[in-house]
DNA sequence: TTATTATTGTACTGACTGGTCAACTAGTAA
DNA sequence: TTACTAGTTGACCAGTCAGTACAATAATAA
């Protein structure tokens, strides 16, 4: 692993676990067995490698978790109930291994920056749209199959499954227990107009 | 207002807009005209002023927003309406002052601090307990009308409203635009097995 | 070989962090 | 008057922050 993704390695796995603002750089480099020098060699500044660490989150989000659900040969239902369980069993692992539940990455970059930092508001933002428009598409298909009316907003159907899903995250780490992530999203479905 | 009081606002008004990390005892004091001194004179730490701004957010909420509409004589459902449209325009109204969408001061701390702050995240874990239990109760009075079935889980279901109202707020936060919360929260009724 | 560039290591800066402390003021009660 | 208390003040810690400067080294190309 080069220099610079033990960098960005690092980065998602001190910030996720803590915050932005609670990770130093020199913390950063200690974790990564790097060089401050090095660090400013590859990146300008902090913020520059938390977008790049955004980058990456997302990337590895989307191709190992993310489409192989969408792409997989099971209702759509059942597909954002894959979802959650999957984000279950996550922070269920990750609370076994370092005694938290961390909830959204992502998520938590947007609470404690969109305010103070531009450029990572907007990163997070075009990441948020990304999102969207895949589980869009599980809506587009459940209309499809004439589980949901045709007239509804999927747009915004979408941005409010997106919006559940960080705010189970949120209440899963507040709760600091993962079986409130489960609980929580094994029930909703109960409240949901979705024939299946 | 005396000393500590001008302290917990000033907290409560700089945290909210930013957040824990961002904002220095030396900047609560000088925008609460007050000497470092008396801070420490009335607070022993930062945590400590932060917890009592937490009780102060939430009991004002409480009483001036939550429990009126709880208590008010209209549907459950326009309950929850009246909630999303009051958090929508609350949110019009301080981003036309600050310029920006704060989202929910209490779930802000919640991401920020709960890995870090076992105290803090015992607090705002409390109050969400408190928040999901008046959610409960409009979910009960739903079911005694009818409109949803008795056989569902009350208490995950409110704690699946409290999710959604998080996330909403932290999606309103990160795209900056509070037409985000109006949207997302009128369209999602529409999804809803809710008949009135 | 030499010249060039990429990378690393170390020491440092100035600003800022949360927090301490002794001195001081004003009010009040005996 | 005296004594006690609550509140206030500003100077002052020790430590950390992101970021800089620059020489030393490693890798590559001519």
């Amino acid at each position: 692993m080069t220099t610079k993704d033990k960098l960005i390695e690092s980065a998602i796995e001190l910030m996720s676990s803590r915050s932005y603002n609670s990770v130093g750089v020199q913390e950063l480099c200690d974790h990564a067995e790097v060089k401050k020098g090095s660090f400013y060699h590859f990146f300008p500044s902090k913020r520059d490698l938390t977008i790049q660490a955004l980058d990456t989150i997302w990337d590895k989000f989307k191709t190992h978790s993310f489409i192989p659900i969408i792409e997989a040969d099971i209702s759509p239902l059942e597909k954002l109930r894959k979802f959650m369980t999957d984000v279950y069993k996550y922070h269920v692992d990750s609370k076994s291994c370092n005694g938290c539940v961390s909830g959204c990455n992502i998520g938590n970059l947007a609470v404690e920056l969109s305010t103070q930092d531009e450029q990572i508001r907007k990163k997070i933002e075009s990441i948020f749209d990304e999102w969207t428009t895949y589980i869009e598409k599980i809506i587009q298909e459940s209309i499809e199959r004439g589980e949901l009316k045709s007239s509804i907003d999927t747009r915004a159907i979408a941005q409010g499954l997106l919006a559940f899903i960080e705010g189970v995250l949120l209440l899963g780490k507040t709760y600091n227990d993962p079986e409130v992530i489960k609980n929580v999203s094994e029930n909703i479905f109960n409240v949901l107009r979705v024939e299946n």
